[in-house]
DNA sequence: TTGCTACATATAGCGATGCTACATATAAAT
DNA sequence: ATTTATATGTAGCATCGCTATATGTAGCAA
């Protein structure tokens, strides 16, 4: 039942989100659920571990704040990210084409 | 290193070559290269343990056979397996349209 | 004969990752 | 007092593609 058809993409999606301005985790959910009209509503034990790796491995920065009485680690795209977010793209564009081309064929 | 962007989409492409005509493991590996212009190449250590997987869940049904000496298990396509591919074909459109959006925004 | 290549299948075990379930805490509204 | 929205986190599960390795046949070349 669990397919996560996800599996492999959601980097590029966290990236992608946060290219356009920094985010924390909680407006990232939000960020892609509306990005991706409602289709996309991803659990927390989704994304903070998510948001950990991508800090982890240099794609992400994180720092954290208090707005209105709320602690908030906010994250914006690194060089590292950009560069990341670059291939990425040009992967997704290229598999997708393949998956298309190889679901295409009927008997 | 092992991206491994096409986790949770290989059954769908499995499927699709089978939907063509019955072939065996071997064949499947040739039929997916051939069909994804050779982007596609997928180790026996893929292939063959995700047709067992197929099979077990009726999706496929196999028999053995022997062609110029070498023993070979031909697969073909059962109607759970159809409905299978029909269920994820729609699906996929769904899910590239949605990474295409996401990732198309930019700052 | 030996060795290589293509054909054909298989499995043990690894690594990665999305997700469920649960836990914690604040602020605002009911 | 309770619920809802905001905000983050982790333990542990399940899945699954892949590496590495193993086995065997057929045909051809040196």
């Amino acid at each position: 039942m669990n397919h996560s058809i996800l599996k492999g993409h959601l980097d590029g999606l966290i990236l992608s989100v946060l290219e356009v301005e920094p985010l924390h985790g909680y407006a990232v959910i939000e960020a892609l659920r509306h990005r991706s009209d409602e289709a996309l509503d991803l659990p927390s034990g989704t994304i903070y571990p998510a948001l950990r790796r991508l800090e982890r491995s240099g794609r992400i920065a994180g720092e954290w704040s208090v707005v209105e009485g709320r602690r908030r680690r906010t994250y914006r795209l690194t060089a590292a990210g950009a560069a990341t977010l670059a291939r990425e793209r040009s992967e997704w564009t290229a598999f997708s084409a393949m998956v298309d081309r190889v679901l295409a064929a009927r008997p």
